[in-house]
RNA sequence: GACCCCAUCGUCUAGCCUGGUCAGGACACGAGCUUUUCAAGCUCGCAGCGCGGGUUCAAAUCCCGCUGGGGUCGCCA
């Protein structure tokens, strides 16, 4: 029976290269008919924090890996000190003060990682291992190992940085006698330019990305892909069958680094493909809390806003930047948009435009360019000398939608005022 | 520094195991089509096996070295 954990710290966040490791471990699971773990390594009592431990789950389930079990090492402190007890009582093990320290005997360890075959560590480099700190806590490697044996942990699956960990966890499950799971250390995520992943670089937080306007498919489809391919050339892949293909040796050994562009082109395909309604929905939170709907608003019109929009945004919060001219009326005007086509006055032909579209009895596309259109050819001009102006008048903005769509979503009553 | 891991377009990758297809796809980038603008969409294009040795009739693919990058060296996880 595969059974595989993801043992974050609630020392920080959930990062995306958290959300990977949670990812391919909830994957490997699935495929296998096993069972996926989340293990919350809260030993540190020190850093470890409710909220960060809040962002984890929420981010989990965000995601859609759902675990089947659930432990907290903060609840298991009386299992590592009787193993330790055990080891100290058979001689593996020494006290220093109140710390007790595994013995380290000169040994090659060899590691069978599914990803990179065979390792060999000589453990002449390696220290004796502290397993239980002076403050009577445990040490990750021994929480660690104590955990993976007693949960029955088949695959280790882990990042790449916990490799030099391994030969030091594999002594421990010598001395204790139990068995050692397979392992399969992931490549890293690396920032943009192929660095380590920090701070430095912005959104690492996957409620960061929830924030922005991403959708949870898409983040997850791009994490796949980071370090794995479902082969014949697919780059959109769903959950499920990406299960169907998942196996770890197909999984690469050099590091990703992360490209913001192709993950806002997944998610903008995601935004494409999902039925209105769903986006909608997905919007309305956004739109509330920018305080653009409330309570009770229009959804009829928002959908025909929606419909608009859907297949030219690539985050939620770019429909909020796109179309916030729709449901507020300061909206902000941009510089450049204003000094190139609003710098000369339009006042008189847009009072014409104005008065003529007021009188359209029946407000559509057509009737709307019906009307444009027989101006412009009255007035001797080009339909472009007014098409842009107008724009950015309704929209404050010089790009969008078409015209005629853009004054339909917008209504007659605004239309007009807005031209007069 | 020591130890460990890694190396295909700028980026993510297919191909590598079981040597022999113009090294395939995607993002980004460039051009065109479309068009009232910008996106989107469609078409086309640019661009890669880090270097040096082997092995072989034949190497991206197997072996060695170099270089480069990454990771770890905590009573943090």
């Amino acid at each position: 029976m595969v059974r595989v954990r993801f043992a974050p710290s609630p020392t920080g966040y959930l990062h995306i290269g958290g959300a990977r490791t949670a990812l391919f471990n909830w994957m490997y699971a699935r495929s296998q008919g096993g069972k996926f773990i989340l293990r919350i390594e809260d030993t540190d009592r020190e850093r470890s924090q409710k909220e960060y431990f809040n962002e984890i789950l929420k981010s989990m389930e965000w995601l859609g890996l759902n675990w089947d079990e659930f432990y907290k090492q903060s609840d298991r402190f009386e299992l590592y000190r009787q193993y330790a007890q055990k080891l100290l009582d058979e001689g593996k093990a020494y006290k220093d003060g109140e710390a007790i320290i595994l013995k380290v005997t000169k040994q090659i360890v060899k590691i069978y990682d599914l990803i990179r075959d065979e390792i060999q560590v000589d453990t002449e480099t390696i220290k004796d291992q502290v397993l239980m700190k002076s403050d009577g806590s445990p040490t990750y490697s021994f929480a660690c190992v104590v955990d993976d044996s007693l949960m029955q942990i088949s695959h280790v699956i882990r990042g790449e940085d916990h490799i030099s960990n391994t030969p030091k966890q594999i002594m421990i499950y010598e001395a204790l006698g139990f068995k050692i799971p397979k392992f399969a250390h992931l490549p890293l995520i690396l920032d943009p330019e192929g660095g380590r992943l920090s701070k430095r670089f912005g959104a690492v937080a996957v409620s960061e990305y929830k924030k922005e306007g991403f959708l949870p498919e898409a983040i997850v489809n791009y994490l796949m892909l980071l370090g794995w391919s479902p082969g014949n050339n697919q780059e959109m892949v769903l959950l499920d069958s990406a299960v169907k293909k998942f196996s770890i040796k197909k999984i690469n050994k050099a590091g990703a680094a992360f490209s913001m562009d192709k993950l806002k082109w997944l998610n903008a395909q995601y935004i494409k493909q999902l039925p209105v309604d769903q986006l909608i929905d997905s919007l309305i939170p956004f739109l509330k809390e920018k305080g653009y709907i409330h309570e009770n608003y229009d959804r009829k019109k928002l959908e025909d806003i929606v419909r608009l929009y859907q297949g030219r945004i690539s985050t939620l919060v770019d429909f909020l930047d796109w179309a916030g001219f729709l449901f507020i009326d300061d909206f902000v005007v941009d510089e450049q948009a204003k000094s190139k086509y609003l710098s000369q006055d339009h006042t008189k032909t847009f009072r014409l435009l104005s008065e003529r579209l007021r009188q359209i009895k029946d407000f559509n596309t057509a009737s709307a360019e019906e009307v444009f259109r027989n101006l412009v050819t009255e007035l001797g001009v080009k339909a472009g000398d007014l098409v842009h102006p107008v724009r950015v008048a309704l929209t404050g903005k010089e790009v969008g939608p078409g015209l005629f769509e853009t004054m339909v979503v917008l209504g007659k009553e605004k239309t007009v005022q807005r031209l007069s």
